[in-house]
DNA sequence: AGCACGCCGACT
DNA sequence: GTCGGCGTGCTC
């Protein structure tokens, strides 16, 4: 403490507030606040910064000097605590999050905070005390001892534990060498997270098609700038591998990649192949990352050491220094979604990111989303085909079963061609995956004697029976109760009904028909969690189960080499709920779920179980016709208004009573343009309407006074001001909005 | 987003 | 008579 901190009264000095900065601060407000910057602080555009809001302290990101707001009474100005010592947020980044934020309606503020989530990185890593050779030997060279020095002098950076470990001798062998006066400590930077990924570790051998599509992305990078690029060929045909090289010319180049998954498909098998394919593990980011090392990646993504990040849809607000390509893999996955919060597509978003940093994305899917192949048609995207699989990898043979023709025996789900499919298949030794997209035993329970359905009360939707856990359960919100003995309805035991098939049902019929088989599910319900699931996968890849009976999630990345049967329970599943992406989204589910047969060389086939064997959806996927159904798609699409060509659509979901909606929807009908359709629907009904993507865009409204719900839409059109209040917006994809 | 304040219903 | 519901306002 000097004597020039204290005035004659020996209080503190009052800092002089000589200078004031922007800061965005993670609150639902429209802009960033102003905070008085202490003498001597060194604060510019990006620094990261702990500021006092109300009683509270938050993390902030000093704005651009352009956002400050000047009409701030002088004397509210309190002054910021706090700097970290980390990289400052980049030009772009803070770009990005402003865009985003105009895009998705969000206060900016919460866009902003997703990129400093990970708090503790925010000052730096402690460092990690290490050992150096002092050049003194010790005095008995005891065979310890020697094995110790060896080792020591092959290679530096040795942490005391870590250089125990590796001799295989105990701590105390290098504690008595530390006395001795052999090593001496040094403080070194903590050790990279993951290696430097090397761009000529193993290139690959690529086909001719392959080889192609890879030269032409490599020239993409080359040329630098913004474009996108989508890239689609089915399941094997290597698309992994051409894209690993638009990586590897990205590392030649001295910038950063990410890579963007949807969760489910981060997998060991895919870090693997990365390791493989450059000598290094890729940074990973995902949501259940442990937070120690959420923070080493945030950081260590910050200054530059990890260079490639694999990561679900959030790796997007990671603070990259010099990002230079994106790669959405799998880019038509409604995961890409995130639906609370910050409403937003991080395909989108990912494009919108390399735009402002004026570097390539890559698109890639064996099913590209409609919106992504109608911005290719339309030359906003350049496409490249890889056609068919190549070497041994055969397309399986896919064939529907006709549940007309062939129904199962009574009280069963899997009809006798499904059922002798699988006993050769088994028979063989081999693996067969029955797919169903239905957790749970049955997804209606009824009451014989009265006809009940058990709904949820919170919904509108019926409760779905787990019968493994005893509960009924509402797949939407959540809620949960045990399964009744009697009906609540009209008292009677013992007659309640469990209508239809999920993955229970189906491993019970499973196993009745084949009891000394090893049968397993896999389910996102799956006890254990994602840690537990992700073992499961890889347990089945190595062939620890005979069949398995898989929801959604079987569908997504995984590859099982020893899998020569795949059977969908059943196909007809979403094709008739009204959701205008039904058939593109079962087309996809059936293209990714039948393309996990048949990578291993041996023939394998796919049945596809279906009450309408003649659905566009199904002869697409028995011809491997996709091209056909895009383009039947598209057209229907088109001519009925439905995304991404649909006319603008808002939904209000308001809490209130249903005259208060009717006021609501009076007004934004009079502020939307005249092609804008606005729908009013209940609490109960428009989460699902949301989720079904039955509009193109969507507009969210927790209404907290009638007056700001005008002030919504004008926001969202740009023409008025900003809305106070909380508001929560979706959009879909508008192929012309942000190019 | 979080938190405080304030005004009306069912309870120790 | 209080406890506590959520509607409203505020945070540089």
């Amino acid at each position: 403490m000097t004597r020039d901190s204290f005035d004659l009264f020996g209080k503190p000095a009052a800092p002089p507030a000589s200078r004031s900065v922007p800061v965005m601060v993670p609150l639902p407000v429209p802009g960033p606040y102003s905070y008085a910057v202490p003498d001597g602080m060194p604060v510019f555009p990006g620094s990261v910064v702990q500021v006092p809001v109300g009683p509270r302290k938050v993390i902030g990101i000093v704005w651009d000097e352009s956002a400050q707001d000047g009409n701030v009474p002088a004397r509210k100005l309190r002054p910021i605590e706090h700097v970290f010592d980390c990289p400052p947020v980049s030009d772009e980044m803070r770009k990005f999050i402003q865009w985003v934020a105009g895009y998705t309606l969000t206060p900016p503020g919460l866009v902003a905070r997703m990129a400093v989530r990970a708090p503790a990185a925010l000052d730096p890593e402690p460092m990690v005390e290490g050992l150096v050779l002092t050049g003194e030997t010790p005095d008995r060279l005891t065979p310890a001892r020697k094995r110790v020095l060896e080792m020591a002098e092959n290679s530096a950076g040795w942490t005391r534990l870590g250089l125990a470990r590796a001799v295989g001798v105990s701590a105390s062998v290098i504690d008595t060498m530390m006395k001795k006066g052999v090593f001496d400590t040094v403080f070194l930077p903590p050790p990279p997270i993951v290696g430097t990924p090397d761009a000529d570790h193993a290139p690959p051998v690529l086909s001719g098609d392959q080889a192609e599509a890879a030269e032409a992305l490599r020239d993409l990078v080359a040329e630098g700038g913004f474009g996108v690029t989508l890239i689609d060929g089915v399941t094997g045909s290597g698309k992994t591998e051409v894209y690993f090289e638009a990586v590897a010319e990205t590392l030649k180049r001295g910038k950063q990649v990410l890579i963007l998954l949807p969760e489910i498909a981060l997998t060991s098998v895919f870090l693997k192949r990365f390791e493989d394919r450059f000598g290094a593990k890729p940074g990973e980011w995902h949501s259940d990352l442990p937070p120690r090392m959420r923070e080493k990646v945030w950081r260590q993504t910050a200054e530059g050491a990890v260079r490639v990040v694999a990561g679900a849809r959030s790796a997007l607000f990671l603070p990259f220094q010099e990002l230079g390509l994106i790669i959405v893999d799998e880019e038509h996955d409604s995961a890409y979604k995130q639906e609370d919060r910050v409403f937003y597509n991080a395909r989108d978003m990912a494009v919108v990111r390399s735009r402002i940093g004026g570097f390539p994305a890559v698109l890639a899917s064996a099913t590209p989303s409609v919106e992504s192949q109608v911005n290719a048609m339309a030359g906003r995207y350049e496409r490249l085909h890889l056609p068919g699989r190549f070497a041994e990898a055969a397309m399986p043979d896919l064939k529907t079963v006709d549940l007309r023709r062939h129904p199962p025996q009574r009280g069963g789900f899997l009809s006798p061609v499904m059922l002798s499919a699988i006993k050769d298949t088994v028979g063989r030794g081999e693996q067969a995956l029955l797919f169903l997209n239905r957790r749970g035993y049955a997804p209606l329970t009824l009451c014989r004697v009265c006809g009940h359905r058990f709904q949820c009360p919170n919904c509108a939707s019926w409760l779905v029976e787990h019968r493994f856990r005893g509960q009924l359960m509402c797949h939407h919100c959540g809620h949960a109760e045990p399964v009744p003995e009697a009906c609540p309805e009209c008292g009677t035991l013992d007659h309640l009904a469990a209508c239809g098939p999920g993955v229970e049902r189906i491993a019970e019929e499973v196993e009745q028909h084949f009891p000394d088989k090893r049968t397993i599910i896999l389910s996102s319900d799956m006890a254990g969690g994602v840690k537990r699931l992700r073992l499961e996968l890889d347990a089945v890849a190595n062939g620890e189960a005979d069949i398995v009976i898989g929801t959604q999630l079987v569908a997504k990345g995984h590859n099982f080499p020893l899998m020569t049967l795949v059977g969908v329970v059943d196909a007809d599943i979403g094709l008739s709920n009204g959701d205008p992406r039904a058939a593109e989204r079962t087309f996809q589910l059936l293209s990714q779920v039948t393309g996990r047969a048949g990578r291993t060389g041996r023939k394998s086939i796919g049945l596809i179980q279906t009450y309408q064997p003649s659905h566009p959806v199904m002869q697409a996927i028995i011809s491997g016709d996709a091209d056909a159904f895009y383009e039947r798609e598209i057209a229907e699409r088109e001519k009925t208004s439905l995304p991404p060509f649909g006319r603008l659509a808002a939904v209000i979901v308001s809490s209130e009573n249903r005259s208060d909606a009717e006021n609501h929807a009076r007004g934004l009908r009079a502020a939307a343009p005249p092609s804008a359709t606005i729908d009013i629907l209940g609490p109960a009904e428009a989460p699902l309407a949301l989720i079904r993507g039955r509009y193109r865009f969507r507009l969210l409204v927790h209404a907290r006074r009638s007056d700001d719900v005008q002030g919504y839409l004008s926001a969202m059109l740009d023409k008025g001001p900003k809305p106070r209040g909380s508001i929560h917006v979706q959009l879909d994809i508008d192929p012309q909005s942000f190019l």
